[in-house]
DNA sequence: ACTGGGTAAACAG
DNA sequence: CTGTTTACCCAGT
């Protein structure tokens, strides 16, 4: 596992990799960490492979973050999740920014129109949030639903793509 | 605004 | 396997 600071506008977010590939995004922590020195055993794994999908993740990642494509993405390594979360994440790669889709909608393009709550499960169960834009999914009546990195950043994401004609949430 | 029933997936034990 | 917990949804109060 090797990790990796991104700094944006919003704050310095932390891509994580695997050999398979970025498997894991962090919104930026409120706590400050003393950052500066790199484990240097984590240095020694970095390889050529490697750099390059840094570079793809903080450009896609920049670029999500104003509101456009993200342009080329690493591979995801979503060897973590089962084979439902896998369709769903998988789903959410085709909402283009600006648009959104519901849980139901996202239940029913997966092929089981019943599974909306499921759906949300894994929407939360996502491990590369912004990337896999799981942001552009609302609640039905285009109310906000809920967001694991905070309900702030959903909304933040959103209006980042002019997509912010949903409700406020409560709270 | 609040409830209750329906529904499906993940998880703890 | 059974119970509990969800980023849900819809029809009734």
């Amino acid at each position: 596992m090797h990790a990796t600071r991104i700094p944006t506008k919003l704050g310095t977010f932390t891509a994580r990799f695997t050999e398979g590939g970025l498997a894991a995004i962090d919104f930026p922590e409120r706590t400050k960490t003393n950052g500066r020195n790199s484990d240097p055993s984590e240095t020694l794994i970095a390889s050529a492979k490697v750099a390059r999908w840094k570079r793809q993740t903080a450009s896609a990642l920049k670029r999500v973050l104003e509101g456009r494509r993200p342009g080329p993405l690493p591979p995801l390594d979503w060897s973590q999740g089962t084979e439902f979360q896998r369709r769903v994440w998988s789903a959410l790669l085709d909402i283009a920014p600006g648009n959104t889709r519901s849980y139901s909608e996202i239940a029913r393009i997966i092929g089981q129109p019943r599974s909306a709550r499921a759906v949300g499960g894994a929407c939360g169960a996502n491990p590369i949030p912004v990337l896999v834009p799981c942001h552009r999914v609302l609640a039905a009546g285009g109310r906000l639903g809920g967001f694991s990195g905070g309900l702030d950043w959903k909304r933040r994401l959103l209006a980042r793509e002019g997509a912010i004609r949903f409700t406020l949430a409560p709270g």
